[in-house]
DNA sequence: TCTAATGGTAAGTAGTAACTTACCGTTAGT
DNA sequence: ACTAACGGTAAGTTACTACTTACCATTAGA
C-alpha cells in the first residue's frame, strides 16, 4: 500500500478527520485530543496510529505526555497526487471539447 | 456529510482509486472499465455511484451506453480543502519553531 | 417487434474496521 | 519507593462495506 493511499483512507474515516482537523489547530496531547470527542481516549490512540502510519501526524514525547502534530510533508503529498489527477482531468475536458467541435 | 467527506472516504477504497485512476486517463464506459478489473461490473457500477455522490465523477448517456469522466471541480475541492490544514500546518511548525528557539 | 447489449439495483454474505473495557508499562512528583 | 497521570495495546463485539449472483429496465439494430 502506497503512503496517499493510506493517507486518503485515514481521512475516510469521520473521527478521524475530526482529529486531524483538531490536530491542524494547534498540536496536542492524547488526552486533550480525547476530551471534547465522542469516543473513548483508546480510540483516539488508534485513530492517532493510523493517521502516524500514513504520515499525516508525527509525534514528540514530553515526559509523560506524547503531543502529536500535522506533518505537512503527508499533506503535501496528498495535494500532489491529486494535481497530477486534476491536470489529467482538464486536459481530458479539453480533449473532449475539442471532440465535441469536430463533430 | 460534506462534499470533501464523502470524497475523502471514496478515494479511501484501493478498488475505487483503480477505477478513479483509470477514468483520470481516458473517460470510459462502465463495461471498457471493468475488463482489466479483477471485480465484477455490479461492483464497478456501485463504485461509480460512490464517486458520482462524492462529486468526483460526472456521467453521461450515448445510446445503451454510459461514458463517466472525471470532475475536475471535485479534485478540486479536496486540493482546497487539503490546501488550508497545509498552511495551518504550517504555521503551527513555524510557531513550534519559535518556541523552541525562546527556550 | 424481437433480440442483444448495456448497466443500474436488490438481496445476501463475508471480511474488515471502529469502538468498548480491561490491562500494563513508563514517567513525574512527593 | 510509592502513587498518580498518561497513553499504548489486547481482546471482544457490533456495524458497516465491498463483493457476489440474480434480476430488470432501457436502447439499438435487424
Amino acid at each position: 500500500m502506497t503512503n496517499h493511499a493510506k493517507a486518503f483512507a485515514a481521512l475516510g474515516d469521520p473521527t478521524r478527520r475530526i482529529v486531524f482537523e483538531r490536530l491542524a489547530k494547534r498540536p496536542m496531547c492524547v488526552g486533550r485530543l480525547a476530551n471534547g470527542l465522542s469516543v473513548s481516549r483508546p480510540a483516539v490512540s488508534q485513530h492517532l496510529k493510523v493517521l502516524k502510519d500514513a504520515g499525516l501526524v508525527i509525534d514528540k514525547e514530553e515526559g509523560t505526555r506524547r503531543i502529536y502534530r500535522i506533518d505537512p510533508r503527508g499533506v503535501e503529498a496528498m495535494r500532489n497526487y491529486l494535481d497530477r489527477f486534476w491536470d489529467r482531468a482538464l486536459a481530458a475536458f479539453k480533449d473532449a471539447a475539442e471532440a465535441e467541435e469536430e463533430t
